[in-house]
DNA sequence: CCGTTGACAGCACGATCGTTCGTGTAGTAA
DNA sequence: TTACTACACGAACGATCGTGCTGTCAACGG
């Protein structure tokens, strides 16, 4: 079992227990995400690492010192898989449209077993007042809020008409996102993803100015080649 | 052959064990909602009505028993507090409105601690194969299919263009109740239910025919009161 | 080369999990 | 009365929960 890594691990100070720790909130991650944060069992997650259970423990001091490592180890994945991606458009209604299909297409590759993590463990944790719940309620707000921010920038450059209520555009985008998540996990179903995006576009028309529509014009004709491919593997998963 | 009075006293006896078993139910979809299916414990909902482990546990012959009835009565009581309420109105446009009302207000009105039973636990066991899941997943299935039928109604009516796409529709008005949901136990906000009202009536605006827009005319007049009466208590709860 | 330290295993704890079983009791039927 | 049934209870099962305490072994600084 003691691995020839050992030569390696010199590299870094703080490596071993790190790593350690790393691959725990890897695995954790992915079983919280489909049996829920409290579903989420120290001796399982051990016995999947193939670990003690007091080893494991060690790393955090209490399970839920172990859920709140959870949730930000997810928040850097979803950072990584969907923020940062749609962070490399350029500003505005393209970056938006970028954000909600990066969200998407993160929901359809299932990063997390259980759909997305955060809709998930809000929902789990929204009546059980605690640090765990506090920390998903901040994270969720500032993703919708990431939404509206690009909404408003792109009132900004003229490419959304300034009269939009753009709180209520967000609300409305994020609710097409999370019904997408819903329903393609509890029908599997991935037309989920074909009616959200729709919806996306058709939500963005309404509030467009000609700047925005010049926009949109390049958009529906990839999105129509989008379309086409989901039709095919209507019935997958 | 049975005599007519045994089969009445067999009643009498149903009755006495069925009245526990409701009261029983009727405390563990409440808890049920709040603390997820899974989450639920025999020992502490027993607690709760003062019985015994195994008094209340012979009801059900198994954990997943339970469950089971606990959804069948949680459907009951949408029913009762959804369906049935929105079922009076007359059929189309009108009863669709209704039905998404109800929806809201079920939700708002907190029947059940947790936010909507269905959508919470339909993501708890969207990953978790067996009964209890295919179940929820139909009465699911049941109420996404009841709004886009009664949309396809509203446009043999006239009432909405028949080039609308019903399925899609329903896929976003449904997302906005969802979100209502979602945002409301989350944020405890509830200027969710005055954006989903909003975004409903948008998207029926989109589809209008003259008939429509006749019908919309008097709705909207009747959410302006909604509407400020719901900002008067913003913060609240 | 020795001593300190950090990472883990081993073991055990009290509590609680779902479940089983034998027993008591109240009410009905004969 | 007697016999039977529906219903609820208490005790106990093995398993597993989160959480401590103690020991061990490898790595590293002096």
């Amino acid at each position: 079992m003691k691995a020839v890594s050992e030569i390696r691990t010199q590299q870094k100070k703080e490596t071993r227990g790190a790593k350690t720790r790393h691959e725990i909130l890897q695995a954790a991650v992915h079983i919280a995400s489909a049996e829920g944060l409290e579903g989420l069992t120290i001796g399982g997650l051990a016995d999947e690492l193939h670990m003690s259970k007091s080893g494991l423990f060690a790393h955090f001091g209490s399970k839920e010192e172990l859920q709140l490592a959870i949730v930000a180890k997810a928040r850097d994945i979803f950072v990584r898989e969907v923020v940062d991606p749609a962070f490399k458009s350029e500003r505005g209604l393209v970056r938006l449209l970028a954000m909600l299909d990066a969200w998407l297409d993160y929901v359809g590759r299932s990063v997390f077993r259980g759909g997305c993590f955060f809709m998930a463990s809000a929902i789990e944790f929204d009546s059980r007042p605690g640090q765990v719940r506090d920390l998903i309620a901040e994270l969720s707000r500032s993703w919708l809020d990431a939404i509206e921010n690009e909404a408003r920038y792109a009132q900004t450059l003229g490419q959304l008409d300034s009269r939009v209520d753009t709180a209520q555009l967000a609300f409305e985008l994020h609710a097409l996102g999370h019904e997408a998540n819903w329903y393609y996990n509890i029908f599997q179903d991935k037309r989920a993803f074909d009616h959200a995006r729709t919806g996306i576009l058709d939500r963005l028309r309404q509030g467009a100015t000609p700047s925005l529509l010049k926009l949109l014009g390049e958009k529906s004709a990839a999105r129509k080649t989008i379309t086409k491919r989901k039709t095919k593997r209507k019935e997958s998963r």
